[in-house]
RNA sequence: GGCUCUGUAGCUCAGUUGGUAGAGCGAACGACUGAAAAUCGUUAGGUCACCGGAUCGACGCCGGUCGGAGCCA
């Protein structure tokens, strides 16, 4: 085969998992095993599983899976150390001589796993350092501080995006070099080849909003409850996986249920937009669209790349 | 029926003493190199309910019409 990897992407809601399992059975049909690799930063973590949407273990079963349920809710994970595992996982999946799918929604993540993305180095003093001059001195001058470090990086930063500005100034501190605050041309760390699922835009707000409506049906307040009643505290990374807040809050009585869900709902609607805005632009994806044939399609495209 | 308040962007509302309008949210688009389900940027939307009047000029003043809300009968 051409390519080594095989990554299903596309936003929330459009059926990925469903994909790539019935991609892994039909491979399974050929003679080649598939594993998935799970690229949803938010299925990393234990228990967390009505509101990501985590598909039945007994599925998981008919097709290996890796990289779920494997940080607590209260670690806090980075895009690096998603990075280290996934390829991990991926080359021993290759390594067994088998087709490792990488499935998932989180564009940062799938790039950091699939391109030759290559992060500077991280300091936590340095950053708290930064972090507490910035409440200090306010987001104008920190920005002020970067334009004369370095320049170039000041301009593709807007002032107000504390978090870059904050991480350039970091990088840019332990290393004494500029920081690239662009992305590079993707590249391919491996012969990969990326399927990206296609929704119509209508269709995806009412399988968005349907799924939220399900995700509090299937008992999401009881498993905001039991992670509470066990003491599981979501770390900051965890805690901004969408639904989980809300829930708490309607079991706080400061939310309806309804208003609960609505929240739920526009919060991943404007989650898959930005998916779709990341997406786009990385021209390598071969888009299929949702429907009957979208197996069909996909396996096309795969024969295409063979 | 009477009195009072009210009708401004898709939604919630700002709009100083009259010089043709703003915000937040939403939407579309974009950026994104160790928090990324994060963090941000740009843009598009308004005969200021309708009709008439005074004024060089009205969202803003006067009169009326229609639609909301409340209070009193």
């Amino acid at each position: 085969m051409a390519f080594e990897i095989l990554a299903i992407v596309g936003p929330t809601a459009s059926g990925k998992s469903d994909l790539a399992i019935d991609l892994a059975k039909q491979f399974a049909n050929q003679g080649t095993t598939c594993e998935i690799v799970n690229a949803d930063a938010m299925q990393l973590y234990k228990y967390l599983d009505i509101g990501t949407a985590k598909i039945s273990k007994e599925i998981r079963k008919q097709v290996p899976h890796h990289l779920i349920d494997v940080f607590e809710p209260s670690e806090e994970v980075t895009a690096l150390q998603y990075q280290k595992l996934a390829r991990e996982k991926i080359e021993e999946i290759i390594n067994r001589g088998n087709l490792p799918i990488l499935v998932g929604g989180s564009m940062f993540y799938i790039s950091a796993a699939l391109d030759g993305l290559e992060f500077a180095p991280t300091n936590p003093e340095i950053r708290d350092a930064l972090e507490r001059e910035q409440s200090e001195i306010g987001p104008l001058a920190m920005h002020e501080k970067l334009q004369k470090l370095d320049p170039e990086t000041a301009k593709k930063i807007p002032a107000n995006n504390l978090r870059r500005v904050v991480r350039a100034l970091e990088v840019i501190e332990i290393t004494g070099q500029p920081y690239s605050a662009s992305l590079p041309e993707p590249s391919y760390w491996r012969p990969t080849l990326q399927i990206g699922i296609a929704v119509d835009r209508e269709l995806l707000k009412q399988r968005i909003s349907a799924r939220a409506e399900k995700m509090w049906e299937l008992g999401l307040l009881d498993e905001v409850r039991n992670l509470a009643s066990r003491g599981i505290q979501l770390g900051r990374t965890a805690r901004v996986a969408i639904g989980y807040e809300q829930a708490q809050r309607q079991l706080a009585g400061e939310l309806s249920q309804e208003e609960a869900i609505e929240e739920t709902n526009s919060l991943t609607a404007r989650y898959a937009r930005r998916q779709m805005s990341w997406f786009r632009r990385d021209k390598r994806i071969h888009w299929v669209k949702t429907g009957p044939e979208l197996t069909a399609q996909a396996l096309e495209q795969i024969r295409l790349e063979r």
